[in-house]
DNA sequence: CGATCAGTTGAGAATGGTCAAATTCGGTGG
DNA sequence: CCACCGAATTTGACCATTCTCAACTGATCG
């Protein structure tokens, strides 16, 4: 696959409009190809030396680890998005992500990152742009647990994995192949599996939505929207890409 | 105030050393003083020339409102906290922050920051790091509410804006001045106010924490610690300045 | 063909919400 | 100094969302 057609570039171009040395220095991104399989732990918490990623293919997840052994996950990741990137600076990694599917990702040393700071500065607007979009995402995600019921939150987050998938070319609004169990969802969402099983029953005999087969499928967008009060603009992603 | 007694360039100085070169930057970042009265809207969602704060003194916070009137409070900011920081970069500023208390504070232009970046790599980085930190913060919040328990999370909530405090000389392990309701609290923790009510009750009856007149006290900081499994390693605070 | 893992369903319990009514407390004006 | 006001806090009674435990189904895989 050619750096132009790579998710990252992408999703970076819905941003900026990239120029050939921020390309050619993205491209130096890419020189580890690695590989992992699922239930590999890519980066774990605590650990000194910060990793980062960027996904090439597949999905992962980041999470954190309670001492009674309940697991809140942070964020999936998928195609184009970075991993490890907000813990790049701190002088430990603060979370774990592991790999849910089958794995293929670019290894970037922080330093690497810094270079290219230096060197390619729309680059750099671009990558600190797609941060702060994924802290946006982390934001949207608190809100769904802090304030919607079980029904709005679970739509409203597939709702927001199906408008991410559709940035990278995976997806549109019809739905998105979807690699995870209704465990991961649990986790995700702050609701135990059980219920999560009963809320996404619901949705599909109400016509919304069906989490099925690897499979999501929006069976009703627009009311989907409506009871999840979904908005994408938090995305920020209605740039050059789709307008 | 000088600027090298500032909140934050304090905070700052727990993650590197600064050269003279930084501080004389970060010296411009306060040109332009700005005080607001509690309960002023300063940054509003939708908005689309960002704006960004250093609070100097007084506290504010970060929400989003939903359709139904609901809010979510996503952070507490206090002294040396950046407001806006990450929606400097996206198009449309994606939450509101509002004073609580009389504040006063420096309004810096995402032009000023990007030149800095440029001028003075080192704050450059610190100010990066301060907003990793930022995001580990809203990460640990998400955790709050998604897997423990009211007690747990009011405690752990509290222990963190605790050692928040510290970090900036307004606080110690006996406790803090707070200014937040239990209105406040119950909007940050995804509770009901009266909930928040009982939870405090019986954290003051268990001899653990009080949170009463404006000030919120460690009663007892060990037994408080294991109760909410707080580590405050997430912070990335036991720098320079701590050891 | 067992074993394992994801998904389903039911019954009862628990955590936390809602509604409504005090009570306390810090001001403010008389 | 005192009466009063509004906001914040407190408490009780009842309700509902979600959890836990447990059992059962169905698909996949060596």
């Amino acid at each position: 696959m050619s750096i132009l057609e790579s998710p990252l570039t992408r999703k970076l171009s819905t941003f900026v409009a990239l120029g050939d040395g921020d390309l050619e220095t993205l491209a130096r991104f890419h020189r580890r190809r690695r590989s992992f399989l699922p239930g590999h732990e890519m980066i774990h918490e605590g650990q000194k030396e910060p990793s980062v990623f960027i996904l090439a293919k597949g999905w992962a997840c980041s999470y954190k680890l309670l001492p009674d052994g309940e697991r809140q996950i942070v964020d999936f990741q998928i195609p184009g998005d970075f991993l490890g990137l907000r813990s790049a600076l701190l002088r430990t990694t603060d979370h774990s992500v592991e790999a849910i599917t089958p794995i293929e990702a670019s290894e970037v040393l922080a330093s690497d990152i810094f270079e290219a700071f230096a060197r390619a500065p729309r680059l750099a607007t671009a990558i600190l742009w797609a941060a702060s979009r994924d802290e946006a995402v982390v934001v949207e995600h608190l809100v769904d647990i802090g304030r919607r019921t079980a029904e709005e939150r679970t739509a409203h987050f597939l709702l927001e994995l199906g408008a991410r998938m559709e940035l990278v070319g995976l997806g549109d609004r019809t739905g998105f192949d979807c690699p995870l169990t209704q465990y991961h969802l649990a986790d995700a969402l702050g609701l135990s599996a059980v219920h999560v099983n009963r809320v996404l029953r619901t949705l599909r005999d109400d016509g919304l939505l069906t989490f099925q087969k690897g499979r999501v499928t929006f069976d009703d967008f627009s009311r989907l929207t409506a009871l999840a009060g979904f908005d994408t603009s938090y995305l920020d992603q209605d740039g050059p890409l789709l307008r």
